[in-house]
RNA sequence: UCCUCCUUAGCUCAGUUGGUUAGAGCAUCUGACUGUUAAUCAGAGGGUCGCUAGUUCAAGUCUAGCAGGGGGAGCCA
């Protein structure tokens, strides 16, 4: 059985060496036939598509081929043939079978036919073995891998951020705290609290929200930055959108204004659907055609449009003139609610928009202030479907004005001396954003929950797997 | 966290004004079929109706609480 080397599903089906002996090891995603013949369909992963073995009953053991059931995993040896039969270019003859693993058909619960997407999540341990988490990983893992190409092409540097940190800056949301102190009984100050200069660290540690104020370290060494890591936020969020730990990609540019910012967001963004278009079409045609049958086109409506850039003053005067009633009235000042940003993309300008220049009062700290004095350099991109999928600014590079800031937003000093210092010591312009990447594998799959499009999802209530 | 809906067989779902022994399709098992494609055909097995309490002669069905899940909203990426 050993005797040749393992070939992939996706190679053999494009493989045109007919007569050939091949060897092939993947999980069994359904047998049929009659007493002549068994056809197994076998899947590796590879691709969207299985071969198809072909044995004859009386070459096998009678007891091995009844095992080979559905979610089973065996090798195969055998000739690499043309199908006589519609439905596959090419199939295995079978010589030989070996079965790794059974899986009783009882009380395996995956079955040939499909299931709902909240019941695969109950089963996060085997959902991988379905056509659509098959599609979803493969586009995921493209995904990833095209942020690092596209990055490393522009001749930025990954920076690895810390996961653990000691202070809440960014302020994005509640924090998990990392202990190694007894829950049960923590050492406790004078006046009764915590004391955790006795914990691991010596202080209060918590995940991270966000790795930009370490990007912006490194942007203002290396130039051109980005992180790509996992982030935390201990927000009760229970939303089609929302997970406790989820990964963010964080491009950070010296000597880079907002409209660079937004030039490299819109670009990157279209590489990327052009990349997923070209590595991954049969994951993307399966997905059309199951889930979403706009998927192709609205992906290549994004690459094919350029992105509306408009004010956060403009897009507050078009949504007072809609004549639209909004659950939440439009004023300036307000931040924009879902239903406003939806309202700005699918039904007035029909197309992605990259929001700019909002009120300081709604916006971060870090952000760099207008002349107005009223606004501040951010800039949102939203997307049909999902609605923020970036977020950014250019960054506040003056020392005076952004310790005004971290004062009057009550930000403490001594959690982020370090990142004012860079303001003090040779400061330079510079901008960022940040991307979420679920957000992004949401638009690019058509997938509607976030936790689908994450192998292991981490959600309130739900830590399993 | 708020609003709302849902929870019945392994899965997806029916179940009437509360009323005898809770149904279907698929899956599984058995059998038939000489090349199947979510194969087809025949038969069989499979249920403490989410949990707890209550109303009632009688609860899958009505009420309350709890748990889990979906959709919408907020927080945001």
């Amino acid at each position: 059985m050993e005797h040749i080397t393992r070939t992939k599903v996706s190679d053999l089906l494009q493989s045109k060496d007919f007569g050939k002996e091949v060897l092939i090891k993947g999980w069994v995603r359904t047998r049929r036939g009659n007493k002549q013949v068994s056809f197994i369909a076998v899947n590796d992963g590879s691709v969207i598509h299985n071969i198809q073995v072909v044995a004859e009953v009386e070459k096998f053991n009678e007891e091995l081929l009844r095992q080979v059931t559905t979610g089973s995993c065996i090798a195969v040896n055998g000739i690499l043939v043309e199908s006589p039969a519609q439905g596959q270019p090419v199939e295995i003859q079978a010589k030989e079978i070996a079965l790794y693993g059974t899986a009783d058909p009882e009380t395996y619960p995956l079955q040939k036919k499909g299931h709902s997407l909240e019941f695969l999540r109950e089963i996060a341990h085997l959902r991988p073995r379905t056509n659509t988490f098959g599609a979803i990983l493969r586009i995921r893992h493209a995904m990833a891998f095209g942020i690092h190409k596209y990055f490393n092409d522009h001749g930025f540097y990954y920076l690895h951020t810390p996961v653990i940190t000691g202070s809440d800056a960014e302020g994005a949301g509640a924090l998990f705290r990392v202990s190694t102190l007894d829950a049960q009984n923590p050492p406790l100050k004078e006046d009764g609290t915590i004391d955790y200069s006795q914990d691991f660290f010596g202080k209060e540690t918590k995940l991270t929200v966000s790795g930009q104020l370490e990007a912006e370290l490194g942007a203002l060494a290396l130039s051109q930055v980005y992180t790509f890591s996992p982030t935390f936020r201990a927000e009760n969020s229970n939303t089609p959108r929302h997970l406790a730990e989820f990964w963010m990609i964080e491009p950070e540019m010296a000597f880079c204004d907002i409209n660079d910012n937004m030039d490299l967001a819109e670009d990157m963004l279209k590489f990327l659907m052009i990349y997923a278009l070209e590595k991954c079409h049969e994951d993307l045609l399966f997905l059309q055609k199951m889930y979403d049958n706009e998927l192709i086109e609205r992906l290549e409506f994004v690459i094919n449009n350029k992105f509306v850039r408009a004010t956060y003053t403009e897009a507050v005067e078009i949504l007072m003139k809609s004549g639209q009633s909004f659950e939440f009235p439009v004023n300036w000042g307000i931040d924009l609610q879902a239903e406003h940003e939806k309202y700005l993309v699918e039904k007035h300008f029909k197309k992605p928009v990259i929001l700019t220049d909002y009120p300081k009062e709604i916006k971060a700290f870090y952000m760099k202030q207008n002349d107005d004095g009223k606004t501040v350099r951010a800039m949102d991109v939203l997307f049909p479907k999902i609605g923020e999928v970036i977020g950014g600014s250019q960054r506040e590079e003056n020392y005076k004005r952004l310790l005004q800031r971290t004062q009057e937003m009550h930000m403490p000093e001594k959690d982020i001396w370090w990142y004012l210092e860079t303001r003090k010591f040779g400061t330079a312009p510079h901008s960022g954003f940040g991307l979420g990447f679920e957000r992004l594998i949401l638009f690019v799959t058509g997938m509607a929950n976030i936790r689908d499009v994450i192998p292991f999802p981490r959600t309130p209530k739900n830590a399993e797997f």
